[in-house]
DNA sequence: TGTCTATATAAGCATATGCTTATATAATGA
DNA sequence: TCATTATATAAGCATATGCTTATATAGACA
């Protein structure tokens, strides 16, 4: 921590690091809109399954997101209890709307069984 | 840039990204309280001066800060032109004021020159 | 049980990041 | 001109990051 300097209140260069790549601030721009699981996330993104997984792993253990197991499914969401919520909401607020991605998931017929 | 996934609006997540450094984050919250020149902040801060210069020219690249000469000296400040201006003052709310520190220096008897 | 499907984890790798020290540039003033 | 001060840049290095492939785990179901 620098010198003079505080820590900036618990965290906030830490939750804005981790929204500071384009995948994870879609995958949260995306849960804003509603709840996914990790094989549309998969479809949506031009990543590996893995890195999908990873990404969402960072974000939930920064409390940022929680899941819920369904069968073989995990679906996740925003966990509004987080500390970080209205930073996190203020900030999505700036980010264009992703929601014709779910459309293009239909057009190109991917409707996973999960949803 | 992901598969079914628009540009989230010009660089967000960039910005985010440098925001994502405490280092970063605490002058920028401390630029919104005035403006400051190198020198100062290389005494707030508990790293060396080319860190702290290499941090400003980060900033500054990416529009978020202009600098102003003054003989010797070089003096940054919010750039309020910057294309994300609205979203960075948005963060910055969430920051605790960085103020504390400006009366630390003088308590510790450092008065710039260049102020 | 065995075999799918969905998800997570491990390991390895290339690149990015943030720091340091050393040095360059530029303005000031004796 | 020379020394001093302020700032920037260059180079090197250790660590962090994000991806990949390979593999482990776990639920669903024949």
């Amino acid at each position: 921590m620098p010198k003079n300097v505080s820590d900036e209140g618990g965290g906030i260069a830490q939750i804005l690091k981790l929204l500071g790549d384009p995948t994870r601030l879609t995958i949260i721009k995306l849960l804003q809109h509603r709840e996914c699981c990790v094989c549309e996330l998969v479809e949506i993104f031009e990543v590996s399954q893995p890195a999908i997984s990873q990404h969402l792993r960072k974000l939930k253990d920064a409390g940022l997101l929680k899941e819920r197991k369904a069968g073989q499914w995990v679906h996740y969401a925003w966990n509004p209890e987080s500390r970080h919520h209205a930073l996190i909401a203020d900030i999505m607020d700036h980010v264009p709307a992703q929601d014709q991605e779910f459309k293009a998931l239909e057009e190109q017929g991917i409707t996973p069984n999960c949803c």
